[in-house]
This record gives C-alpha cells, structure tokens and sequence, in this order.
DNA sequence: TTTATATATCGATAATTACAGATATGTTTG
DNA sequence: CAAACATATCTGTAATTATCGATATATAAA
C-alpha cells in the first residue's frame, strides 16, 4: 500500500453507494438474492443484482464497480456472461493498517 | 460510525494531500519542527506549519484541516492565536472497523 | 488601543467527478 | 450465425469539489 493507492481508494469511498456496496458485499446471502445459475456466493454477487439494488443505471454501476476493482478494492470474476463481485480482503485490511 | 460519516471522511482521504497529513501527524516530531512557544507535540501541530509543508495557501489548507475535524479525523485545540493538529485515533479507528 | 500574527470564512472560477444514454464487446442459446 | 443477454466503454452535460485571493475574526504584543 502506498499513498497513491490508498487515495484511490479513499475516492471509492468517498460516494456513499459506493461505501454501501462494499457494505453489502460482507454478507452477499444477507442482501442479494442467490443467483439463479451459481448457487453459491463464493465469488460475490452479479453486477445486475447490485445495479437493481442501487437504482443507478447500468453505465453508472459498471464504471463504480471497475474502478473498484481496479484499486483492488473488489475482485472480479467471470462465469460465463456473468461478472461476479467480492470483497478484496486483503487490500481493505492493507489500507486500515496504512491508515492506523 | 455510520455510513453517511464514513463517506464522509472517505472525502477526506480522497485527497493525497489530505491523506498525507494525516500520515505526517502519525509521527509530528519527524516531520514538524517543534513549535517555538509550545516545545511538545501533544496537541499535534499548528495550522501554519502544515500549510508551509504542502505549499498550498492558508486558505485551502485552513479548509482542509476544518473538514478533517467535522468528520474527525483530527481534533483541534487552541492555544493561544494557534490551532494545533492532531490524529483523533478513537474516529480512524471506528472508521476502520467499519470498513472491516 | 493600535499593530501584527494566526486562523477562519466568503465568493468566484477552474478542475474534477457524477451520471445517463448510446453504443460496443463478449457470451450463450436457439 | 442470428438473437438475446450481461457487462463495458464512450461521450456529453450536470453537479460537486478544488483552490485561491480577499476579507473577517481572534488573540497577542507593542
């Protein structure tokens, strides 16, 4: 972690959907419907469960969602037509420990 | 801690200035020099002496510092004509756990 | 009590970010 | 391979934030 990428994250968090999101994702089974193919939640939740969630357009969520992923707050990963979304542990804790 | 705070000190990360005061004010006597009638650092360090070290204007800086405080992030004490800096751990700390 | 010093706030413009619709890409299915 | 579906990217406008100079306020010193 340095503090180039922790400001970037800092800006992920700087939007309250966005904070929310990763909110969500700590307990998917909690807040998102099990998807209809992957029964599981073993690699997060779909982008069109967060988008329904949310009400913001399906521009608006893909756009939050990569940036996410990309400053290595979320981790990504395809299914078929499908994104699927977790948390990145690893980074959130990374960035506490940067920031205590 | 709550979701609109935390976006809100997420504001105040989103910034490499702002992150980086707080990173200074992790150690003051490294990066600060010791104030000339206040010899310690335990209230942290005078508005003037931040300000010199990022060189942007009082004004920003001055705002900066003041939003830190309303989401606290810092706690402010006066002495004097001076307002000394410094980390409010208890609010990163609950920040952090919220994250987590 | 005037002057100097430190910090805060105001008001304006520049820069960045938010957000949506349109369109492109990738994948599955008929 | 065409149609349908899920997601990503592009482009433009609206909204927010950044930043400064000017000015106000608060305290200290002369």
């Amino acid at each position: 972690m340095n503090l180039r990428i922790a400001t970037e994250i800092g800006k992920c968090l700087s939007n309250q959907i966005r904070f929310q999101i990763l909110e969500w994702l700590k307990e998917p089974e909690k807040h998102f419907p099990s998807h209809e193919t992957l029964k599981h939640f073993s690699d997060g939740v779909c982008v069109t469960y967060i988008q329904e969630k949310t009400e913001l357009s399906q521009s608006t969520i893909s756009t939050y969602l990569t940036n996410m992923e990309k400053c290595g707050l979320l981790i990504s990963t395809r299914h078929g037509k499908w994104s699927y979304l977790k948390r990145n542990e690893k980074t959130i804790k990374e960035f506490t420990d940067f920031l205590t």
